[in-house]
DNA sequence: ATGCGCTTTGAGTGATCGCTCAAGATCCGG
DNA sequence: CCGGATCTTGAGCGATCACTCAAAGCGCAT
């Protein structure tokens, strides 16, 4: 993405733009795009408008760019999740399940995807067609994991990758909204838990 | 809400309350509220900023009187289903269908009252506090119909009309935030009968 | 040490925000 | 037909919005 950045350096950047970007992204996620405002910002990276605006270029640029950051997170920690499970229908149900249970020193907050595709609704808007494009990047990697459970004989032939996909993505949505509703609950693990159970249960003993 | 309104109405009003209402709710539902201006609250309600503080009280009044609107005819959209259905079970499954197809003629959006909860976050917001209450209305309202099916044997006596309205809860939301993504497609179709053949499938033949 | 080239700074830009209120328009009882 | 009460109007309020840029700070090569 940002490449070619630093020509030379010939002084230390003071702040951490990662630093910074990650700081975005957690305020962005929190407030949302249009409630978040510049004086926000300026607090949470502890820099000053001139600063921000150098390093990102603008209030929306820099939205994406934290976007694209949870996306790249989220990938990753998905990809964790099938790296420890022993198998492809064990790691989305080892996923789903992480979602019953927020750390519980924090707030928890729905997908900041869904957010963002939630709040700029016009068509005009370049977040907006971001966050489907995410949202569609996603659909597709679940689709993967589906069909890869298929080609290794633990899902059905008969089944329907794309159609479980969808499925499971509602439910991953759902349960992270109920998550920012109710806050750490045994309640909310229990969805997980069942919403994983059905997950196995499409396992086919070979 | 708004009783003894007109004392003696000296003059008709040259607008009408609810019409106004409704645009405002429709604007709001679809922008959300920090990015409806109130510029784009005179364009739609044809009314002048003085009007507008005059009938109500300010943007966030507007908006609760709009949100209240919206559970309103929320509720009776589901009331209409239980009076149309056969049974308690089959009025849930009816309902849940209905958002699988929805109006061709116009964009669909996820509900108000998710959207509402999920950009504003602060636990200082009114606006907040009312889309709980609201979201806690409507499970309760939907955990008595599940008990409602338990009183007629339609459900088993042994299964948990308060889990079940949770997750009953996280279809419809999660279903209308589908909507919103894809709009009106097949798949939308068939996500929502399957989920509502998941209902009936709760059905025991007494 | 000094000058160069980069960065950070923050007061200030015009625009827009939510909102107000004095003045005009409109309807009623008499 | 008029006086008074009520409502609508819209220019304009101070605050805040996203954003800019001339000036100052600072590290580096010399």
């Amino acid at each position: 993405m940002n490449a070619a950045y630093i020509p030379i350096m010939q002084r230390a950047r003071p702040y951490d733009r990662n630093l910074a970007l990650d700081a975005a992204m957690t305020l962005f996620w929190r407030k949302g795009y249009h409630a978040t405002s510049l004086k926000d910002l300026e607090q949470a990276l502890h820099m000053k408008p001139g600063s921000i605006y150098a390093a990102f270029q603008s209030k929306e640029a820099l939205y994406l760019a934290a976007l694209e950051r949870y996306f790249g997170l989220t990938q990753a920690s998905l990809e964790s999740f099938i790296a420890k499970a022993a198998s492809p229908l064990s790691a989305l149900a080892d996923f789903l399940r992480s979602f019953g249970r927020p750390d519980p020193g924090q707030a928890a907050y729905a997908c900041m995807i869904v957010k963002s595709m939630l709040d700029t609704s016009e068509q005009d808007s370049m977040i907006a067609r971001a966050a489907h494009d995410y949202l569609d990047r996603m659909n597709t990697e679940i689709t993967g994991i589906f069909r890869e459970a298929q080609r290794l004989g633990e899902l059905s032939a008969s089944a329907d990758p794309d159609h479980l996909a969808r499925r499971y993505m509602l439910n991953v949505t759902a349960l992270r909204i109920e998550a920012q509703r109710v806050g750490l609950t045994d309640e909310l693990a229990a969805l997980a838990d069942e919403m994983a159970d059905e997950i196995e249960a499409l396992r086919q003993t070979a």
